[in-house]
DNA sequence: CATGAATGAGCTTTCATTCAT
DNA sequence: TATGAATGAAAGCTCATTCAT
C-alpha cells in the first residue's frame, strides 16, 4: 500500500505500471495479486485512505467555544492533509474520470466533504454567525476557495505556502473581495 | 475534432480509443492519422480549442462603466463556457496528469487565467472596489470558488445552476461568508 | 521510373514508400497507380532496366583478335555499370528475398550472367586460353571476384576504385594468387 | 533464438512477423516480448550469432606447417558454416540495407573477415607464399570468389557441392585462369 | 488523364493478469 | 505463501492501394 500510494504519486494511475509498484514494494508480480485484485482495486484503496486522512482532519465546530479560530485551524489542517504526499495530485488529478466505480466514490467523498461544510454553514446561520443565504452552491464554492490553490501548487510543482492560503482564505470568509 | 471533443468529453483520453473518435467521425482509422499525428496530438488540439474558448469569452473591464455587472457578466460568461459540452470535464479531469507537456500546456492555461484575475484585483485595489491584501494566492482561490461547483455538477451529472452559481459567487464576493 | 530509381537506391525497397517515389517525380499518388500496378511491379521495372543495363555493356569476345584485352576491358564496362547510380546496391541488397516471382527474375539475371561466363570460360579452353577444368561453379567464382568489390564500397559508402578493381581482377585471373 | 532463425531464415526479416516467430516457439507474443525488445532487436541477435559462427570457423594459419592443406581446410570450413541453415542467405540478402545499426553490424563482420584475409596475404607475400600486389581489393576478390557460389547456390535453392567449390577456388588461388 | 483524400488490413508493441512451481 | 515466466487481448499506428472528382 506504501509503495503504491508512492508511485501512485509520483506516476499517476495510467502512467503506473503493476511491476512499478511491485518493484518499488519489493515483492513480486504475483504477490500482488495474492493481496489484491486488480490495479485498479489497490488505487481505489489507496484513494480511499487519502479520502479518509483528509476527511479525518476536520474537527466538529464546537458552538460554545470562539467559532472563527477553529474554522482557521480546521481549514488549516485541511490544507496541510491535501498538500502532503501528492495527496492532492491524486485526489484531484487521477481519481476523476477512471470508471463509474471511481467517480462514485469521488462523488461519496466529496459529497459527504460539501455537507460538513453545508452543514456548518447552516449551523452558523442558525447561530448567527454566518450571513443568511443559499448553502448548497456557496459550499461548493467555499471547498473550491481551499482546493485550487492546492491543485495549482501541484500542478507548478511549487511547495504551497499554508499561512498564505489560509490568510487568503480566512480574508475572503470574512469580508469578501468587493468594497461597498 | 468535433467528433474527438464528443468521445474525450464522453469515455476520457484513457478510455477513448482512436477507433473510437474514427467511429463517432465516420471515417477510417488511416483517415484520422492523415490529419493528426497521434491520439495525443488531438487531445491536446481538443483542449487547445477548449482553453481557447474558456479565455476567449473574458471580456476586459472597462473602467470607466459600472464595475459589479461586468464582473458579474464575466462570471456568467465564464461558468456558461466551462459548463458547456463538457468542457469543464475534459479541461479539469483529463487533460492533468497526462504527460509534461500536458501539464505545461495546463499550467500555461491556468497562468494566463489567474493573471488575468490577479491583474483584475490590482486594477481593483488601485481604484479603490477591492480589498487591499495579497493578490496571487487570493487570485487562485477566486478561481477554485468558480471552477469548483462546475468541477461538482459535472461529476455529479447534473446541469449547473448558472444563476444560482453567480449569485452564490457574487455574495461571497461582496460581502465574504461570516459576519462581525 | 527515374525517380523511382532514385528513392530506391537511395532507401531501398521497404524503406521507401510509394509516397517518396510520388513525392521525387512530382506526380499525385493517383497518379502513380495509372502507370503501375503496384509498388512491387515498378520495383521490379526498375530492377529489370537495371539489369539489362549491367548485361548489355558485356560484348561478346572476337576470337580473332588478341583475347585479354576484351576481357579485360569487359570486366571493366562492367563494374562501371554495376557501380553507377546505386545499380550494385539495389541489385546486391535489396532485390533478394523480397518474393518468389523477384527471385526468379533474379536467378534469371545470375542465371544469363553465369552462363555467359561459363560459355566464355569454355570457348577458351578450346582455344587453349583458358585453364581446362570445372566451368559452372567457376563462373560463379569469377562472378564474385567482380560483384563482391563493388557490393563492399557501396556498403561502406565509398567510391570504387575501378582501374584498380579490374587490375587485381586481372592479376587473379591471369595467375590467382598463390605461388609455387 | 532457435525459432527465430528458422523464421528468419524461411521468410526473411521483412515478410516474418514477430507472430511467426512466436508461432513457431510455441510462445504467446508477450512471452517474445519479455526476452526480445523488438523484432529488430532478436534479428540482430540472431545475425550476430551467424556472423560469429561463420567467423569462428576460421583457424589463424600455422606458419611452420604446410600452408596450402591450412587454407583449404579453412575455406571449406568457410563454406559449410555459411552454407548451413540459410545462415547465407540471412546474412547476405537480409541484413542488408536494414537500417544504419544493421549496416554498421554488416561492415564490421565484413571488414572483419576482409582484414583477416587481408593479414593472410600479407603474411603469404611476407613468406614468399603469395604473389605480391596490392592486397585490399584482392582480398575482397578473394571474399566474393567463396561468398558467391554460396550465395547463387541459397538463391537457386539447390545443395551447395562444397568439395567442387573448395576444388574450384583452389583452382583459381593456385592459377588463375588464363593461361601465357 | 491527374488528383489526393479515404481506406483498412495488418503490423509491432504493451501490460494487467494468471498459474504452475 | 511467494514467485515470475507466460499470457493474449487490445492498443496505436503505417502505408500500399482505391476511387470519386
Amino acid at each position: 500500500m506504501a509503495a503504491a500510494r508512492r508511485v501512485f504519486a509520483r506516476d499517476g494511475f495510467h502512467r503506473a505500471g503493476v511491476a512499478n509498484v511491485c518493484a518499488e514494494a519489493g515483492v513480486a508480480r504475483g504477490t500482488f495479486y495474492n493481496y489484491f485484485d486488480s490495479k485498479r482495486t489497490i488505487f481505489a484503496a489507496v484513494v480511499e485512505v487519502m479520502m479518509a486522512e483528509v476527511l479525518g482532519v476536520v474537527v466538529p465546530i464546537d458552538v460554545a467555544a470562539p467559532i472563527a479560530p477553529q474554522v482557521v485551524a480546521n481549514v488549516e489542517r485541511l490544507v496541510r492533509a491535501v498538500a502532503a504526499d501528492d495527496v492532492g495530485r491524486v485526489l484531484f488529478s487521477e481519481a476523476a474520470g477512471l470508471d463509474a466505480e471511481g467517480d462514485a466514490a469521488l462523488r461519496e467523498f466529496y459529497g459527504f466533504a460539501i455537507g460538513r461544510i453545508e452543514a456548518a454553514l447552516r449551523t452558523g446561520q442558525a447561530l448567527g454567525v454566518v450571513r443568511s443565504g443559499e448553502t448548497a452552491l456557496t459550499a461548493r464554492c467555499l471547498l473550491g476557495l481551499i482546493k485550487e490553490p492546492v491543485f495549482q501548487a501541484a500542478l507548478a510543482g511549487e511547495a504551497l505556502d499554508v499561512e498564505g492560503l489560509v490568510a487568503a482564505v480566512g480574508r475572503v470568509l470574512r469580508g469578501g473581495i468587493l468594497i461597498g
